[in-house]
DNA sequence: TTGTAAGCGTTATCAG
DNA sequence: CTGATAACGCTTACAA
């Protein structure tokens, strides 16, 4: 009622929608987060205040004496790239991305905690470290995409809840979701040797990150230790220049199982570029089932990543791990499927 | 050198680090946010005691006083999609926004602020709309793909400092950035009309937004109001069968302009579909410059877009207005230029 | 140049 | 069930 109070500027204050309602700020307080015991007309009261004033919680205030923020990140870290901001053309071009962030944003919803995307290369570690251990975020979702990034570790040290993406490349106590890679691996290769397929080959992602290495080993495990492998980048084009290689010293091969849809996409590609007809002359099997392969021609038989899903369950880990500071790591591991369409 | 201060778990605090270097809790913070008037003996003292203790303020008491984060979020917003979560493919699927992310940082790390990117649809409108007023960013670079977006009003009405990365579709006093979009398509019809295309046509964006319309008015104001379009959504597959749709309507057009790199690269898949050469049997143009462009096959001539630039630019108002804030809105017009390649 | 002390807007612990 | 009243960790006049 006060001249004071009635304008308030920009930003109410909890003070003034506890005048307006006439109660206690505590009050307002113990209804804003809906504490047990507050008599149900009071709590009327002080909805309509707060309505009213439009106030809105100071985040600064509240997180300094909770010591928590309501949010989280996810961290996408590529310290390997180039020194300009190509990693960035990288993430905003493959699906997987986009997918993860669907998946944690659905199951963070529910428990009203914000998702913030913080895309790192090597030039601003240091930048995101600091953001994180100023405190804006109480967790963190962290996708790294090489076994020499500090980051996992530079978290773990920092004491700060994570989650990370896959299996940490060394040995670190900290919880992850992976999908069982080999698996996935070993899928296309039965698959492709079912098919009749007799020269069998394989473009792997790079060899330094658990994915790489495992779809890698799993693949071989079937088809044969010697089949032979390029090394791709999870990009279209490295796929591309991947099959290219493969095709010019392996001209007679007719099975291909490329470690990514994206990079399949390439490969199909330099395939067309040859003459190779898909899956008549070559088959061709990707993996992780993203947009990508639908937008192949042909379709693309993959193996299915439910990566959506997993990112649920990290966001469901690392709320777990924010509530309960002592909580020991735990790995949860998803079984790949492979989705049949008509490259092979 | 007391009990307490020598371990101080995980999160040291000012005074701490003001025991351990003898002097006040106000000399450490001076010495944090360099101010002007202190000792250099003093000064290095505190340094060390900062880098030994591990010290890192806090973020929710700081900002609690001086009201501000430093950090500002980049806000991409797609409110038209369908329910579920598809926008996020489409913007992990559009090099576009790794561009703005890349110019947006560089801008933003000589000034010390973070960037953080949240992605929205009318699902969490909410969400974010929250997170913004709540403090957590200090302003906003914000990209709205639909003029019936309540976002950018509801941002400006918030009084939280925003500039926009287009022209915004109603009347708002807000800063934008953005590039010359008619004068874009002109470049591109001239070309085409210069190259010998009698037949043109065009592929524009979604018209309830400015990019979309403005293009397309700017290629018909060259090329003549009659020429034949249809309407994509700026993803590969929606060039893909837009182009599918003309060259039905049109098997004759030998000229295509089509309003996104993304979705030319559709479109030079129907054409090569229906056994059209390019360029020499059609034409095609695209627009963006993106990573996109030179993927394409054969490489495409576009019209290009600094978006690096600008976004860098789009940074450098927010922090004016983040800095000054009564500061009047202005935009500025960035001109795009021919790229030729082998598609026209 | 440095220290003292008063907030910043919440939550949370007490009494009442 | 509600209301005072301490913190929370930092910045910033104001004094010294």
């Amino acid at each position: 009622m006060s001249a004071k109070s009635g304008r308030g500027g920009h930003h109410p204050t909890m003070d003034q929608v506890a005048a307006a309602a006439g109660v206690s700020r505590a009050t307002v307080s113990r209804v804003i987060n809906n504490a047990a015991s507050v008599a149900p007309g009071i709590r009327d009261a002080v909805q309509r205040a707060i309505t009213q004033t439009g106030y809105v919680p100071n985040v600064a205030a509240r997180s300094l004496v909770t010591r928590r923020s309501d949010s989280v990140a996810l961290v996408i870290s590529e310290p390997d790239r180039p020194d300009d901001h190509s990693f960035l053309n990288r993430i905003f071009t493959d699906p997987y991305f986009g997918r993860v962030t669907a998946g944690a944003t659905g199951a963070l919803r529910p428990h009203d905690v914000h998702l913030v995307v913080v895309p790192t290369d090597a030039d601003d570690h240091h930048q995101v470290v600091r953001y994180l251990r100023q405190g804006h975020v109480d967790g963190v979702l962290l996708i790294s995409s090489s076994e020499h990034d500090p980051l996992p570790a530079q978290v773990h040290a920092l004491g700060i809840p994570a989650v990370l993406a896959s299996r940490p490349s060394g040995p670190l106590p900290v919880s992850y979701v992976d999908v069982d890679q080999r698996h996935g691996a070993r899928l296309a290769a039965e698959h492709l040797l079912a098919r009749g397929c007799r020269s069998l080959a394989t473009i792997s992602g790079p060899l330094d990150i658990p994915a790489g290495a495992d779809r890698l080993d799993g693949f071989r495990a079937v088809a044969g230790a010697p089949v032979p492998a390029e090394i791709g980048d999870f990009t279209r084009v490295g796929g591309e220049t991947a099959a290219h290689r493969l095709l010019d010293q392996h001209p007679g091969l007719d099975g291909l199982f490329v470690a990514s849809d994206l990079m399949a996409e390439g490969a199909l590609r330099a395939l067309q570029d040859r003459g190779r007809r898909v899956p008549d002359d070559v088959a061709v099997i990707g993996f992780d089932d993203s947009s990508a392969a639908l937008e192949c021609r042909p379709p693309l038989t993959t193996v299915r990543q439910p990566v959506e899903e997993m990112a649920a369950e990290m966001a469901q880990l690392l709320i777990a791990h924010i509530h309960t500071p002592g909580r020991s790591p735990r790995s949860v591991i998803f079984q790949p499927t492979l989705v049949i369409r008509d490259s092979a």
